[in-house]
RNA sequence: UCCGGGAUCGUUCAAUGGUAGGACCCCAGCUUUUGGAGCUGGUCAUGGGGGUUCGAAUCCUCCUCCCGGAACCA
């Protein structure tokens, strides 16, 4: 619903505070307030169906969708497809996909700007009839010139001032294709010496002899951004058009058009795209990565695309709370990627199953504890939840636990297992180091220890232990494949190199590991694509699509904070 | 160089002429059968110079720095 719309009596009340408002809603207030467009709120996301949609996408996409919600209107999904030679059905599907996904419907309003061709065609030929667009015919290298620069103002083109009929002749044969591509264009009569280039008699239409995902060989002429963005605002009765920053000096050309036009006329508001450290945010950067092998393809779980993220077990939850908490601004900025991180370690730490799993294993055989015995552990399945229950846990005589929750010769603060120490194996027992075995080579090959039977589910009087460790029976453990994803690249800005460098130079080797044995708790038998865990004390992982019903794969989503990583680090 | 924008803790977002605040990060402590989570406390900022005002992050002015703009791309 509306709320915190009205703010004019709200100091005398001393109620919670307000949350406060951002740009684009204090220019919202404005215009409810003036009732420029009667109290009504209509905004719309407008993608180009040229590739896939990235965390970027998805802030435009959750601004314009909770937006719309928060004042109770509807947003619009359109397609601006009007280049033949870049747009396919195979992004249109995707991006209706991820903006499901991320959980925003847009219901009927299912739109492209394609739609519109016929209607754009007949405002051009007004435009030619009130004198204001003409067919030129420099090639695009004299248009440059003729052009100008930001000091030198620009030239009226030799064809500026044919008559209207000419110019409703012409356009015609344009459009019936009787002219190669690039021989003319169609361009706005405005002003050659505008400070703004986007003035300078503007393309509007440009032949292209290439076939629409939509509308085929219909067409051969076909409308630039600027003659097509504005206008499909107006039809679609739009009132906010939110756009990022770059659009700005578009903006008065938008206005141009629909004054010109006559017609409904929304506003226009430029916002800040998002950055993130660690992180390049382009779709042809992506192209690179994607053709030179550095990922595995648009979805690579390294990918900032949304369904890189999704696979990668990213929650949509967690997308939007991300971008809710980012804000919009105008200015230009790069959010610490630790940010989105951590929306998705604290929804998932809400949420997410608790189960054991060794990803590095060593052996640990208990001597005082029975050969063919199998005991039934309880276990908690999230301890932030309590309706998620409890499973259980088989415990027998062998176990793995993890290489680096057992230290040879400890350092100082470490608490977890070394000769002679005691640490809990979670939910079990408290063990007890009895020995190390070894091969040849000098490594260690098993742990031999003891447990005390007095501490299931109770801590010893005599004595505190403070190590936890997670654990699996090497009995009834099953395998799995274990994918550790880190950052794509190994600094935060990727982007600033050093001459005759690109951002390849930045990549980070290591930002992927394949642990192909894992040793992970048998109640993982059968798991799904999808499906999000929390393995105990290692970090949350998801269900990659790759598992079949003999080996489940996961994909690290996020670590858990490790404070022992900075305890270590300072130690050093 | 011309036009259009922008500048507040390390980061991000507030404060709309009246005590510069929150969150994340960081630091310290408490708590804990996840060195997770949670709880308490703490460090840290108005790009610079002038001006208006009792009072300026906020208004005026000059400067500095950053981003965008000269596709028949969007």
């Amino acid at each position: 619903m509306v709320d915190k719309v009205v703010t004019e009596n709200g100091p005398d009340e001393a109620s919670a505070p307000e949350k406060s408002l951002n740009f684009v809603e204090e220019i919202i207030n404005d215009h409810l307030k003036s009732g420029r467009f009667g109290q009504v709120v209509h905004t719309r996301f407008p993608p180009e169906p040229n590739g896939y949609l990235h965390i970027g996408h998805a802030k435009s996409i959750a601004l314009n969708f909770s937006l719309a919600e928060k004042y109770g209107g509807l947003c619009n999904l359109r397609f601006d497809d009007t280049n033949p030679f870049k747009e396919e059905d195979e992004y249109v599907q995707a991006i209706k996909e991820d903006i499901k996904w991320l959980g925003f419907d847009w219901e009927d309003r299912e739109y492209y700007a394609s739609d519109y061709f016929e209607q754009l065609y007949e405002w051009a030929v007004k435009l030619i009839k009130d004198g204001l667009a003409y067919v030129c015919e420099l090639t695009l290298e004299e248009g440059r010139e003729y052009r100008g620069t930001p000091t030198v103002p620009g030239k009226n083109s030799p064809y500026r001032d044919r008559s209207v009929e000419e110019n409703l002749d012409l356009f015609e044969r344009m459009r019936k294709g009787e002219f190669p591509d690039g021989s003319r264009t169609l361009k706005a009569k405005i002003d050659m010496a505008h400070p703004n280039f986007h003035m300078r008699d503007p393309v509007i239409y440009r032949i292209l002899h290439g076939h629409h995902h939509r509308t085929g060989d219909k067409w051969c002429i076909y409308p630039m951004y600027d003659f097509t963005h504005g206008q499909s605002d107006s039809i679609e009765e739009i009132t906010q058009s939110i756009c990022t920053l770059e659009f700005e000096n578009h903006r008065p050309l938008y206005d141009w058009f629909c004054e010109k036009l006559e017609i409904h006329h929304p506003q226009q508001i430029e916002f800040a795209r998002l950055n993130l450290t660690y992180t390049v945010m382009s779709k042809r950067k992506f192209l690179t990565l994607v053709n030179e092998g550095f990922v595995n393809g648009w979805d690579d779980p390294r990918m900032p695309t949304i369904s890189g993220l999704r696979r990668r077990g990213y929650t949509p939850e967690s997308i939007r709370n991300f971008c809710e908490y980012i804000g919009v601004a105008k200015h230009n900025s790069v959010v610490d990627v630790t940010i989105l991180e951590n929306h998705v370690r604290e929804h998932l730490n809400a949420v997410a199953p608790r189960v054991m799993s060794v990803l590095n294993p060593i052996k640990v055989v208990i001597e005082n504890y029975p050969e063919d015995k199998v005991e039934e552990i309880q276990a908690i399945n999230n301890p932030e939840d309590e309706s998620a229950g409890s499973r259980i846990v088989p415990f027998t005589r062998e176990i793995y636990i993890d290489q680096n929750d057992f230290m040879e010769v400890p350092v100082k603060k470490y608490f977890r297992l070394a000769p002679g120490k005691e640490v809990r194996l979670r939910y079990a027992y408290i063990i007890k180091c009895e020995s190390v075995v070894k091969n040849d080579a000098g490594e260690i090959v098993e742990l031999r220890c003891t447990i005390d039977h007095d501490t299931l589910g109770k801590q010893p009087t005599d004595r505190k232990v403070r190590g936890v460790i997670h654990w699996v029976s090497a009995d009834k453990a099953i395998d799995a494949e274990v994918r550790l994803y880190d950052r794509l690249f190994s600094v935060e800005h990727p982007d600033k190199v050093e001459e005759g460098q690109d951002f390849r130079s930045n990549i980070n080797p290591d930002s992927l590991e394949v642990i192909e044995h894992a040793k992970v708790e048998p109640s993982l038998l059968g798991v799904k694509s999808g499906q999000r865990f929390q393995f105990e004390r290692v970090g949350y992982f998801s269900v990659d699509p790759d598992t079949t019903a003999e080996k489940p794969v996961f994909n690290r989503i996020a670590s858990l904070r490790d404070s022992w990583a900075k305890i270590a680090r300072k130690g050093r």
